[in-house]
This record gives structure tokens, C-alpha cells and sequence, in this order.
DNA sequence: TTAGGATCTGGAGTCGGCTCCAGGAAGGCT
DNA sequence: AGCCTTCCTGGAGCCGACTCCAGATCCTAA
């Protein structure tokens, strides 16, 4: 089974290296294996959560609820909570996408106006 | 003409009266006008700034992009820099739209998993 | 005219989410 | 064995975007 270091971690998931160290402080990670040394070893495992953190993160999930889903984690009997934290997030994505639909559609317009002005008050590229 | 009081204002713009001014304070509306007891008045102008700017601010756009669309809104000979930043910002929405649909589909499929993992795994409504 | 609320100003405080630092071990290369 | 890089911990610092505060002023309604 593949291991990597904490520099490779954040390679892979694109985190920094203070970042995964907080986020195991926060207890968004389980405590992560260490070496002899002390260092961290990162599995598998850990790098496919990472993935997904990152995902729901870079969605506008809140460190709050990332703890939350990153406890619910580690306990096997709490599938339906974590379902309905992920329909709830599935929900906040499916709103925001409306949103943002919404609001390119209004800068479009402004832009498409400005164009209009422009070419009205010869703007020329003379 | 209409005008507004402050709290007028932070209503129909939904942005708190403390953030009307801190925006003035920024640059990113102009300078309001007063009445005779040094008070701010609003006019239907201001508010339809308002109401693009929370556009913008609410997809996204920084505080300051936006003192940078405010204080071009000020300058007429400036429509040209106005469509490219409006593009740009354009742009940046196309682009989260896009990352918010595949993380959507992500989230749905794990939810999908877990059902199965649930039923599978006898959960039983029972 | 007087009480109560809305606003004013300048500046300090808050909050989320990292990011950086000092001082000290580990580990790999030669 | 020596050296350089990577990583460790606990805690402080930072940044964006507000939000709140004190103390003074303005306005409206009774």
C-alpha cells in the first residue's frame, strides 16, 4: 500500500502542508499515522478524502461543517447523517448555480450595453 | 426624483447601513450626497449601483475589483475598462458554474453509494 | 420643547481560514 | 560523521470583509 509524505499529501490534494496540519488539529482529518519519527504518513485513504475535502471546500463548504462530515467519517453507524449533510451541501451547489446563472446573465446584458454605447458614441478605433 | 434614507437604502440594497458607508469610505460608491444636517440621501441611481454591485459582490467579486468597477463608474471615458473587467468577472462565473456542476455530480454519486451501502447493509426502516 | 430614534465620525474589534515562525528533531546523501 | 532538507509542535500573525462602539448631532412627533 502507497504511502507519502506530508509534502507529496499536499501536493496531491492541493493543500498546503499547514493546511493538512490544521485540518487534522480541527478534526476535519483523522489523527494521521507517523513514523518511528514522528512524521506524518499519509494512505491511500487518507489522499482520497483529501480529494474529496477539497472538493466540498472549494464548493464553499464551511471548516464547521467539513468537521462535522470529517467525525461523522469515523464512525461506520453514521451513514444517514452524512447522507443528509451531502444532500443539504448538494443543495446549497444546485442554489448557487442558479444564482451565479442568474447574475452572468446580468453582467452579460451590462457588457452587451456597454458594446451598444460604445460603438453609439464612436468610441472609433480610429 | 426619489431618495432614500440610509436605512432605506440597506434595505432595498441588502447590504447593512455600516457596509454602505465602509463601501463609501473604500471608493467603491461615490461620495453621497448630503442633506442640510450632514445626513446621506440615496438616490434611484445610487440604488441601482446598489443593487449591481451586490450582483457582483455576491458572485464573488472582491472587494477590491469592486472599488475598481466603482471608481471607473465614475469616469465616462472608461466604458472600455468597465466591459473588460465585467468580462473578466463573466468569465470567473463561467468558470465556477463549471466547478460547482462536477462537484455537484460528485456529491450526488456519493450520496448514491451510500444509499446502496444502506440498503445493502440492511438499515431497514424497520 | 423635549424625548426617542436615526445617523454621523473615527477607530477598534471580530471572524473564518489559513499562514508563518522559532526552536528542535529526523532522515537521506556523500 | 557532517550537512542540508523536511518535518515536528505550539502559538502568534495576517488578510478580507465586515461589524460594532462611543460620543455627538439631527429630526420627528407628541
Amino acid at each position: 500500500m502507497t504511502t507519502y509524505s506530508p509534502a507529496e499529501a499536499a501536493a496531491q490534494s492541493g493543500f498546503s502542508i499547514d493546511t493538512l496540519r490544521y485540518y487534522e488539529r480541527e478534526g476535519i482529518l483523522p489523527r494521521i499515522e507517523r513514523s518511528a519519527g514522528g512524521r506524518r504518513v499519509y494512505s491511500d485513504g487518507d489522499l482520497w478524502m483529501l480529494g474529496f475535502l477539497r472538493c466540498l471546500r472549494d464548493t464553499g463548504m464551511s471548516i464547521e461543517q467539513l468537521r462535522r462530515y470529517g467525525e461523522l467519517s469515523r464512525d461506520d453507524t453514521t451513514m444517514p447523517e452524512r447522507v443528509a449533510l451531502l444532500e443539504e451541501h448538494a443543495a446549497s451547489i444546485r442554489a448557487r448555480i442558479t444564482e451565479l446563472d442568474a447574475t452572468l446573465v446580468r453582467v452579460e446584458e451590462k457588457v452587451d450595453w456597454y458594446r451598444g454605447e460604445l460603438r453609439r458614441t464612436g468610441d472609433g478605433a480610429s
